[in-house]
DNA sequence: TGCAATTGGTTTCATTTGTAACTATAACGA
DNA sequence: TCGTTATAGTTACAAATGAAACCAATTGCA
């Protein structure tokens, strides 16, 4: 055998991560269940998914996007996008047309329908946001603030 | 017409979120882009899904858990780790025996091939997390520990 | 011009994932 | 001790997802 002693725990000798007190761990559990809390709020209200409301909440704030510019805004890939468009103009929650000078371009707006289920939809998503934050203070919600604009620069 | 005046923008009738400051928006690009960065180093060396990668952790950790407590303790749903099981196993990477006194549970543990696999990613997956903690200075990685202890508890 | 390379977007197909139903064992109460 | 209910885990089927091929419009450049 090696010159390491017999007896040595399985822990020193492998080192396992300590999941509780593994970063990347902790965030994914933590992003799962806020994001899981908003979608229930919606999900069966509106008959609405994940993709489809993301689209719609970027659409909100940045009318008249290309489909490839929703992508980038959500950080989703382009197939989900389209899917997720697809769906939204079918239903008549989302107006498409085409760009004046570029005929291959999508103009994409919400429609009436759509900002109803926008201005139901968002005031529930901020009051989960609020919730959560609930828990923190004032110098600790700062601090979150600060630490995440780092992380995400 | 409403009360509303005719050229309120849009932004003040429907107050869409403003996603670059969405809490659950900000913590799923980070969450996603640090784990997905760590299941680059695995996956193609190892041939190993994120899933399968969770369960080695939480079994390097906890040895002879059943596959109820994995996944208790990795947060996934039995499914996902009946699958995940099935795959380690049938790879040879984890042991699945009878529990004594039940025999609906099993009782896991990582096998020699399984500890090898163990012990060339986790330090990769140290050594992602310490990337990420190095754009923070020592204050901020306290106040981080400190607030995501609040967030989970 | 005109043709190759690029870009926006969709479709197809294979894989992954989630939900519900199912099997086997164990626990509990009449 | 029998019958009901609960639990561990798997299987089957549907829906979601991702990668690659694809079409159409545009750009760049010989």
């Amino acid at each position: 055998m090696s010159l390491r002693h017999k007896s040595t725990p399985a822990s020193a000798e492998h080192a396992p991560l300590q999941l509780e007190h593994f970063l990347p761990y902790r965030l994914s559990i933590l992003s799962n269940t806020i994001s899981q809390a908003i979608a229930d709020d919606y999900q069966s209200r509106h008959d609405l998914s994940v993709t489809e409301w993301r689209v719609m909440a970027v659409l909100a704030r940045f009318e008249g996007l290309s489909a490839r510019e929703v992508a980038e805004r959500t950080a989703m890939d382009k197939v989900a996008v389209s899917r997720a468009l697809a769906r939204l103009v079918a239903a008549g929650r989302v107006d498409r047309a085409v760009h004046d000078s570029d005929k291959r371009r999508s103009v994409l707006k919400l429609s009436a329908a759509g900002w109803a289920i926008h201005d139901d939809v968002a005031p529930m998503a901020r009051a989960r946001e609020r919730e959560v934050l609930a828990k923190l203070d004032a110098e600790e919600r700062q601090w979150l603030e600060r630490i995440l604009d780092k992380l995400l620069a």
